[in-house]
RNA sequence: CUGGACAUAGCUCAGUUUGGUAGAGCGCUCGGUUCGGGACCGAGAGGCCGAGAGUUCAAAUCUCUCUGUUCAGACCA
């Protein structure tokens, strides 16, 4: 590409509605432009970079044996009706009507439409194992799009679906899968994190994320260096470490605690370590007010609650639903509630706590757990720092991570929703066992420019950058210096490798600049020397650049 | 959806407190001088001040409504 006639161009400013530093970086350099909240245009430099994701993706995609598709986006709204996931989705599905009234939906994944397909495909056993994948756009009404391309309303997914006969099957082909995620994300040089994860609105029976490491990422990752352990945050046990208490159990006493509404207010008022204090957190799991007591220092997880009550909907209750019971919030204890209570396992091993005396202004002092009451004990709270390793018992560690990859057993779920059966060897009707494996691309691309970037702008790795070199001509009015940069440029064009040559009429320094912001691997200086056929060599990350030959850099392509 | 912030030139932002002729830097166009790290000189183009309503002799500026963007929460590739 030659720069001079090309659509090419790039910011000199931080852009003000990009927060992340790959978002800016992006805009900045000109791979990408938002158009609209959580949608953004792929601008040429931007394109071939998610074509290079892609065809890495693709080339383990097709060694692992499975085979290419295009779904539509704009689908029936039926194929979900029958899934049960309109529901499941929720607001988060794009809902539109045909002329006709029909309703209809911009897909937010695929796992009916493939079963349909597999459909006209699957009679016997024997029509078994397969596996299909596509590159396609997904459409999600995220309630909060946000991280240039980490959190998108438009994107495009990887996804693939296996089909087989058996659990054991489904083994087999989910491994291949995930040795061709290992690959691909290994290839593209990513730093990441495999977690086990919750299986969320696709249901299934085991889940896995590829986790890219990074600061902004929105998950956290729990992992353990002295073993294999790692999970995310969401899902993982919480195992704390024994705490040792000197003092006997004593009597509850009830104390005035007054204008105290959080637990910090009272165990500052108190004068209470907070570990020493038990706090309420007021839900609403699906309509019903069910109230869950924890360690003081420590926060709720919503979804081991629901997978607890196995309840479809959480969020904190409102004031009429509290009104039900006897519940003040503020001062809520688990002493006498006339509603349901859950408390985390790790409350029953503490002594002489504080918690609320359901009377607004009092809490109990020295509470034990024969004291409380409730309905059910579970492990309710998010694992945190100082917490240990469930298989190990080591100190587990913590880092974010942004996932760029998933992937699903399924089992039978969708198979049974979708009446996708086959029959086996006795020709009995069977369930097909499904397995769903995804990789966002725009998100993989801001992962790798989120771990890999400097004050300058961008870093590619070779075989993701546009492209994999950049000719620099200095002077743009020196007859020698353009001559040898074109030159070169028509070799490395003939050689096969990409290139662009910077033939614009601009100063060296806006060239070095754009060619940094840019990240393009190798850049390739034609400055006073090129007369003597001597021009400058330089990697990205290099400190320096080096003096080479013409016909030296010319052996290097070769 | 809840709460906060912001919206003025292509980009980044002043100007709003205390109403009175629309501003800067960068970018862009033309001419000249330059040409190894975002050059310099001169001349220019470019704006329905997010939209609508109101107050006022007069609104970018004050009031209300709406829209958009963004940050903090629940979802996910």
């Amino acid at each position: 590409m030659k720069l001079k006639n090309s659509f090419f161009y790039t910011l000199r400013e931080d852009v003000r509605d990009e927060d992340s530093i790959s978002g800016n970086l992006l805009v900045k350099a000109g791979f990408i432009k938002k158009t609209s909240a959580g949608v953004y245009m792929m601008l040429p430099l931007g394109l071939r970079v998610e074509n290079k994701i892609e065809n890495i993706i693709r080339k383990h995609m097709n060694e692992a044996g499975a085979q290419e598709v295009k779904m539509p986006a704009l689908i029936a709204a039926e194929y979900y009706e029958d899934s049960g996931r309109m529901k499941g989705f929720g607001p988060s599905i794009f809902k539109l009507k045909d002329r006709s009234g029909k309703d209809m939906v911009l897909g937010p994944t695929h796992e009916e439409l493939f079963a349909f397909a597999a459909k006209n495909k699957i009679r016997s056993y024997k029509d078994m194992p397969f596996n299909l994948y596509q590159f396609q756009t997904k459409y999600r009404d995220e309630p909060r799009a946000r991280f240039g391309l980490v959190r998108v309303k438009e994107f495009v997914m990887k996804d693939a679906y296996s089909f087989d006969c058996d659990e054991k099957g489904l083994d087999e082909s989910y491994r291949k899968m995930f040795e061709a995620y290992k690959k691909s994300f290994d290839e593209m040089g990513i730093n990441y994190r495999i977690v086990k994860a919750d299986t969320g609105v696709m249901g299934g029976l085991l889940s896995e994320e590829f986790q890219a490491i990074a600061p902004l990422g929105e998950d956290t990752v729990v992992y353990c260096d002295s073993c294999s352990y790692s999970s995310n945050l969401e899902v993982g046990e919480t195992i704390r470490v024994k705490r040792e208490y000197s003092e006997a159990e004593k009597e509850k006493e009830l104390v005035e605690t007054p204008h105290c509404q959080s637990i910090e207010d009272v165990a500052k008022y108190l004068k209470l370590d907070i570990r020493d204090t038990v706090k309420a957190l007021i839900m609403n799991v699906d309509g019903q007010l069910v109230i869950c007591f924890i360690n003081g220092e420590r926060d709720l997880n919503e979804a081991k609650v629901l997978k607890l009550l196995k309840g479809n909907e959480i969020g904190f209750a409102d004031d009429e639903l509290i009104a039900t019971s006897n519940a003040v919030p503020g001062y809520c204890g688990p002493i006498d509630l006339n509603c349901k209570v859950i408390i985390d396992k790790e409350v029953l091993e503490m002594r002489n706590f504080c918690c609320g005396a359901n009377q607004k202004g009092y809490h109990y002092i020295n509470v034990n757990p024969k004291d409380i009451k409730y309905d059910l004990v579970g492990d309710i709270v998010n694992t945190k720092d100082g917490d240990l390793c469930p298989l190990c018992g080591q100190p587990l560690k913590f880092t974010k991570g942004i996932e760029v990859g998933n992937t699903f057993k399924l089992g039978t779920k969708y198979s049974k929703a979708m009446n996708l059966q086959y029959a086996d060897v006795e020709n009995k009707l069977q369930d097909v066992w499904m397995g769903s494996y995804g990789i966002g691309i725009g998100r993989t691309m801001a992962a790798i420019v989120e771990q890999s970037h400097d004050d300058k702008g961008i870093i590619w790795p070779d075989n993701i950058a546009p492209y994999k070199y950049t000719i620099l001509i200095m002077n743009s009015k020196d007859e020698t210096q353009i001559k040898v940069a074109n030159e070169l440029y028509d070799k490395f064009n003939e050689c096969g490798e990409e290139v662009i040559l910077d033939d614009r009429d601009e100063r060296p320094g806006v060239k070095f600049n754009d060619a940094e912001l840019i990240g393009i691997p190798y850049r390739i200086t034609v400055g006073k020397k090129a007369g003597e056929g001597i021009v400058e060599f330089k990697h990205r990350t290099a400190e320096k650049a080096e003096e080479i030959s013409i016909e030296d850099l010319l052996n290097k392509i070769r």
